[in-house]
DNA sequence: TGATAATATCAACAAGCGTTGATATAGTTC
DNA sequence: GAACTATATCAACGCTTGTTGATATTATCA
């Protein structure tokens, strides 16, 4: 067993592990990713579903998009949010990783 | 499969998570948990290997303690300071339900 | 082209919270 | 008891960030 680094482990920086926790641990954002593990929905879907504004579920949606846990595709009016499955899981092994002592 | 519910996941309510969430989600915190998954230490111990000031990682063992994450133990002057690797793992395993899609 | 629906953008406010400095408390040693 | 070490507490500051209101953009349909 090397030395103990809390900054890091494996390879795995803990910065990444932080931005990743900051961006779910938002009620709405973590709201979000629930509900796009459903399946893929539009924004009116999100807002109408969570029961905030407009604006305010387009927002969180964009930061999650720009951190890479979702996508997004135009059909007609609409935008389409997708959940990318892979990515999420990528972080929480992550954080799982991070969380355990070796 | 029951219909959707983005607060709540098979009686695990979306609140639990995201106070373990915002908990976990600061550097130093994150930090002092992966510390002391390591071993039990004392307060002298954590701040100088965190390099923070004294209060402070006084201040974040605290809510870690509170959260019941930590428990401490005193010893002489010094106070002994213990992850409790059940609660981490419970937290965890909820964290880690709430984010697959059943 | 005008109207409406869906989505995105932006400025500004408000509140939570991590940090700091100062100080208090408790235990140990001489 | 005095001095020193270890830890905890508390007030205050400052920054981050979620939220809101207003507005812009894009697409569809009559």
């Amino acid at each position: 067993m090397k030395s103990f680094c809390c900054t890091e482990k494996n390879k795995v920086p803990i910065q990444f592990v932080l931005k990743f926790l900051k961006l779910i641990s938002d009620e709405n954002r973590l709201k979000i990713i629930c509900l796009l593990g459903r399946g893929e929905k539009c924004v009116c879907d999100i807002w109408q579903e969570l029961k905030i504004p407009q604006n305010l579920a387009s927002h969180h949606l964009k930061t999650l998009k720009d951190f890479g846990l979702l996508s997004s595709k135009k059909e007609g009016v609409k935008v389409i949010y997708r959940l990318k499955g892979k990515v999420l899981q990528k972080y929480q092994d992550m954080l799982n990783y991070f969380l355990t002592s070796h």
